[in-house]
DNA sequence: ACAAAGTACACCAGAATAGTATAGTATAAA
DNA sequence: TTTATACTATACTATTCTGGTGTACTTTGT
């Protein structure tokens, strides 16, 4: 029940990018030395990122990368998928044989969970790095 | 961001035995066999709900599990937090060291997840087993 | 005494996590 | 056109977690 690290390095990454002026692009190097995440590392969860259409990146010299849309269009949710892919929090109910008993629709189990996921799902969607990027000018990045 | 199968396993367990009359006692094998568990894990699973209060045990010839309390008084974080511990959707929520950034609650990011995080607890705490139980009964256990 | 049932602890294979290494490709500038 | 810079692609690895299993032991009703 738990995001993990890359998660958690890719939020840091696309606030990071957030906070800038639109359209402007910075390298790997400088994300990964400011929000201290291990650079190689960070490569790989950008390109997840990037094939997630959430940043843009810039190959060469000059190179680096950018946010692929305004920061309000980004969520929270976004970026979980792009890293971890679709949320489910107990298996089953993403893959039905899973379920021990094959009750699917009409386990109590599986019924209550649901709910729960989807009340979750909405909250990490109702979440922009728009919002954030305010929030974390105030406590100063 | 996924219960795992022993905490799957604990719910049908517990809910097995909301099922039953109050006070009445079941044995691990008849649990296993209905619910289709694997016995020596499934032991294992009764253990932590054991410790955590949730189930009384009863050891020797006719022996069992009963639940510890009214199902009413048991929700899924009970017994999630039963048998995988503190609920945390970010290790930087309970663990600081775990944030790159040291900056805590100053910052955005975990501001943000702790607010979810805050809210999914309290939906696993406003599902009781008596409920769960109920909507099994109408649907066939 | 003995069989039924839970307890305790150790072990294990396979998958996931969190990286790291090596080699390659695109691009701006000298 | 060479070169340094910066991203891409793929493969590898150490450690931890998951989902169990094995062996030995304790409790308890008959």
């Amino acid at each position: 029940m738990q995001l993990n690290q890359a998660t958690d390095y890719a939020f840091r990454a696309v606030l990071h990018l957030s906070a800038l002026p639109p359209g402007e692009k910075v390298t790997a190097q400088t994300i990964a030395t400011a929000q201290e995440i291990p650079m190689r590392f960070l490569l790989k969860i950008m390109r997840s990122l990037t094939q997630a259409k959430i940043i843009k990146s810039f190959r060469g010299v000059e190179g680096g990368y950018a946010l692929a849309k305004p920061p309000e269009k980004i969520t929270l949710l976004d970026v979980i998928e792009a890293i971890e892919g679709p949320i489910r929090i107990n298996r089953c109910l993403l893959d039905q044989s899973y379920c021990t008993k094959h009750w699917a629709p009409h386990c109590p189990v599986h019924y209550i969970l649901e709910k729960i996921q989807n009340n979750l799902i909405q909250e990490l969607a109702d979440h922009n790095f728009a919002e954030l990027a305010k929030k974390s000018h105030l406590t100063q990045i």
